[in-house]
DNA sequence: CAGGATCCAGTTTGATACTG
DNA sequence: CAGTATCAAACTGGATCCTG
């Protein structure tokens, strides 16, 4: 959902937990600021490639959201070929503490495709890697 | 976003910040599961006045959801009228960590409605309470 | 390279009315 | 009390094609 719910940090009507969730709406939000957190700057293809699945207007959307949001900064280079940068705010970085919980949480009770504990799980049938 | 996503503990394509987020998917299952933390076993109506904001429908479909993601149990007791108890399952209390997280950041950049920080914000304009 | 513009199917959600 | 059923509106995300 990236309804008409919270916009910007201005009032929310509903629980703190609904409020900070509906900043990470959407299917993608979770994991692009996780790469903007551990990689830092990155260019829009960069994080095509770290997040196969997604395809462009997605990302692009996502993004701008995250832009609207005031978490992500986007910085258009004037060169040729064109260089975006996207990188975190410095209110994007407060959310470290919610995505790190998140990640913990996934990676205990969840068998996942790109992550360290796929030694856990053979890679048997390919469970599809996009939707 | 509940569609395919992650169901149960089982194999998720993509990341472990995603997976979790594919559980707390749909507007309402963050706030319930926050609900049921707090306070523990909660009756259908009792989660209901709890969150004003939701309908019937998509209470029962979203506690639903919960229960075959193995978060939430559902209790029917035979009686008359009817009584239904919903509360946290093990794997469900595990979410405790997350739904803190998001808890805290919600309470700390974002002004909401039924939070204890209401006092920072005069009640000016009334900004819709549903959607 | 980094998108913008369209078209479109699939889903989610809301509103309402009805029931054991 | 605790839902179920139905209709219809709203939005999402994917696929394509196009551009400075």
């Amino acid at each position: 959902m990236s309804r008409p719910r919270a916009k910007l940090i201005d009032y929310f009507p509903g629980c703190p937990v609904e409020a900070t969730l509906s900043f990470l709406d959407g299917k993608w939000k979770g994991v692009i600021l996780h790469h903007l957190l551990e990689e830092g700057t990155l260019r829009f293809n960069e994080l095509r490639r770290r997040i196969p699945a997604v395809t462009q207007r997605m990302l692009t959307k996502q993004l701008r959201e995250l832009e609207e949001a005031g978490l992500v900064s986007r910085t258009v280079h004037a060169v040729v070929p064109p260089r975006v940068d996207y990188d975190l705010t410095p209110l994007g970085k407060t959310l470290e503490p919610v995505i790190s919980a998140l990640r913990l949480w996934g990676s205990e009770h969840v068998m996942c495709g790109d992550d360290q504990v796929s030694a856990v799980m053979p890679p048997q049938q390919k469970v599809r890697s996009a939707a």
